[in-house]
DNA sequence: TATTGTTATACTCTATAACTATA
DNA sequence: TATAGTTATAGAGTATAACAATA
């Protein structure tokens, strides 16, 4: 069900059509790239809510603070999640209500916070990345572990490629 | 969990420390596919509400009505656009009012509904999928035309994985 | 003046469940 | 009884913009 007359015999095609098919493949990737996503996402949220009462970015935002456990302060909070910093507040005021996160002032600049895992968020962090980890590693079964390198390397070029700052091209 | 008999590196691995490792991977892979996906989703929404005045979800419903001119039914909008029902109603409602797609009887259920493009949807779908193309075109700018290939099949084998049911868990 | 973070607001998308009308 | 679609609701998630405190 898929043309494979894709590499070599691009040489017959004209520019034109080559970047008619270039474009249809982009386009399929792209498809494909989203739907893998959402079907993993939506397992990773469903487990977080019946599991764990709680979402993916509250998750997110306490992943990041297990990789740095001295703290984050709300800025970088903001940019490492990609979100404006009005939701990092809200996320954040919930962490906190729950004992899982504590605000810490920053010495030098009374402006800003270092948020920081309490060692009850630690723990909490723990049992759901165990059961987190689970769901990933099913998710990728089907794939054997050069392929999963293979894929982590050409997203990675995507990636790069993406946070490049788009310039006048 | 998997086949074992991968790779002959890996021998020198015992299981436990191999699960680790591939655990690892596992995960770093999940980051960066949805790191990717996201940084293109908000570039694909943000230019849909800021050239069309559109969202993404809208844009998937016209985009399925494309490939299907003699329409589809609520039922079938919503296992393909892999979300609940109510929501399909509520989306179509939009689009009708838009004058951009149109309710048409079943003939043999009085039930259902057949959802098709009009005219001026279709007119207009051609322009927001031309810029769409673009777009998704220049976020895999950076990959050669093999390397868009081997990330399709890859993803392939990630998605009919994860679409088949999950069995003894 | 610029920056950090907060507050207030509005909107889209989503799942759930009760509902209608057909089959 | 089962199915197709609708309605109503509640909540997640987001961006925007005005604001306060501090740099």
């Amino acid at each position: 069900m898929n043309g494979s007359d894709s590499h070599a015999m691009d040489d017959t095609l004209d520019l034109e059509a080559r970047a008619h098919s270039e474009h249809h493949e982009a386009l399929r990737l792209w498809l494909r790239l989203l739907t893998c996503t959402q079907l993993i996402e939506k397992q990773v949220r469903t487990g977080l809510r019946e599991q764990f009462d709680t979402t993916l970015p509250r998750f997110d935002l306490m992943a990041q603070l297990e990789r740095h456990p001295e703290g984050l302060k709300m800025k970088e909070l903001s940019h490492r999640l990609m979100v404006t910093g009005g939701n990092i507040t809200g996320i954040t005021d919930q962490l906190v209500a729950e004992g899982l996160v504590e605000r810490l002032e920053v010495e030098g600049d009374r402006r800003a916070w270092r948020v920081r895992l309490t060692p009850r968020g630690h723990a909490m962090f723990a049992l759901m990345a165990q059961r987190h980890e689970a769901w990933i590693v099913q998710a990728f079964d089907g794939l054997q572990a050069r392929e999963v390198d293979q894929l982590h390397r050409l997203l990675g070029k995507v990636k790069r490629h993406q946070q490049r700052p788009a310039a006048g091209d």
